[in-house]
DNA sequence: CGGTGTGTTAACCGTCTGGTCAAACTTCAC
DNA sequence: GTGAAGTTTGACCAGACGGTTAACACACCG
């Protein structure tokens, strides 16, 4: 009887997802959950899927608040108590569903290196963003949501591996400057700008749709070749191929 | 007995509030309504100006879905009965927000004008964006959140006021290439890029302030000159002074 | 065949949510 | 000061919400 309540130790079900699990490492240090089964069944792996992509539909269009676990299982194809087999807390499935997307968004700011032509780097990063938004917009909008709602549960993601990450690439910007490179501007505003202006063909997709007409993902196209343009431009140093 | 069931004629309150009452002209073409008290009292005046301030607070953070009565009557310091005594649905006291928005929402493009050096009119047009953002986050977030959701509340606004309106003033950016006075590019990607990179610093304040260790508003003053350097060198034509 | 761990669900629970109602209280013009 | 309009609230309601329970179905292995 010493042990919190909070353990539900006869429940044989898999503990929380992969993601959600590390993310609380809060009390009960060793934690004595039975059924140790690390091993994931296929029917796991693919139920979990289809609740994190129904998941993501939903925390992405209404917020965490906004979303249901009702609508979560419907657009998974399950009961709601299966849904909860699976993740026992609404809070787990969106702690999974982010801490993958974290992963993902850190990788093309990552690949931005200090080797190889500034324009170049900026051109690809730009282009990879872009893809993201076309591939990945729900995952755009997830992650800005959080950011709207006060980013309660990724401050310590913010303030520490994205902040470290961008101080780097920051540095890298700075050295560019330093060598007559790129124009002189703040590295910081450069790189939210570059954000800002490839998410928002992901999380205002509506509006720019409804605003060009447009059907299919061509307009993204158009869009490469305006960014590409404004900050190739925008950058290039005073006295060109000086 | 004629008359739809909607019909709530007993009660003498003041009706939903002046936006949201025309948002919706479906049925009852004539509104039987009782109480044409078209007056406002000082208090309700008051009072629907501490509800849209805490709803506003509200839907900004946690969208439409996710905000509760209980949570804006909170924070209007005020009974949920008592609150729906102003609004009579959660769904007017938004509809009375999204319309006063959009009108100030408009504002600024508005004033972008064919007359004067096209880099004056952009440079003004970023810095009122940046004010606005300053000055109003709450509603950029609101926006952004209407249109994250599917903007199924503003659909008609998006293809209606707003569309036009930017149909105009890409004809005005048009102008400008023809004369040669900016280098050719897409009118609309021109217009979205500004949108996004202005309003990131309202939407995404925290990851913003977070990122650069911002106390007050000093950043967005290093943000406006970034961005009209980016601008205006970017769009630049090929012979500066031609 | 039996049994053990996996997967699924109907039924349920307490709380929250949007909204109603009648009654009471306040305001203010006369 | 009185009365009618304007304002406020406690009590209430039905349905939605996140979550629990217990029992049942299935799969696979010996």
């Amino acid at each position: 009887m010493t042990a919190p309540p909070q353990d539900r130790s006869s429940r044989p079900a898999p503990e929380e997802a992969e993601a959600g699990a590390e993310a609380h490492p809060e009390a009960s240090p060793e934690a004595p959950r039975a059924a140790r089964t690390k091993r994931r069944t296929r029917i796991q792996a693919e139920n979990e899927e289809k609740i994190l992509d129904s998941a993501l539909e939903a925390f992405s269009q209404h917020g965490f608040r906004g979303a249901t676990l009702d609508q979560i299982a419907e657009g998974a194809g399950m009961s709601k108590p299966n849904l909860l087999y699976y993740f026992r807390r609404k809070e787990d499935i969106h702690a999974a569903l982010m801490t993958r997307l974290l992963e993902e968004w850190l990788e093309p700011l990552e690949a931005f290196s200090a080797q190889g032509d500034p324009m170049r780097e900026i051109r690809a990063y730009i282009r990879r963003k872009l893809e993201m938004a076309r591939e990945k917009p729900r995952e755009s909008r997830l992650f800005a949501s959080e950011i709207m709602s006060g980013a309660p549960r990724i401050e310590d993601y913010l303030t520490g591996r994205l902040k470290e990450l961008v101080e780097r690439k920051a540095a890298v910007i700075r050295q560019w400057i330093a060598a007559g490179k790129i124009r002189k501007v703040d590295p910081h505003h450069l790189i939210f700008s570059i954000w800002a202006t490839t998410q928002h063909y992901a999380d205002f997709d509506v509006q720019v749709r409804l605003l060009l007409d447009a059907q299919g993902d061509g307009h993204l196209d158009d869009a490469a070749r305006f960014l590409e343009q404004l900050f190739l431009r925008g950058l290039a140093p005073e006295r060109p191929e000086g």
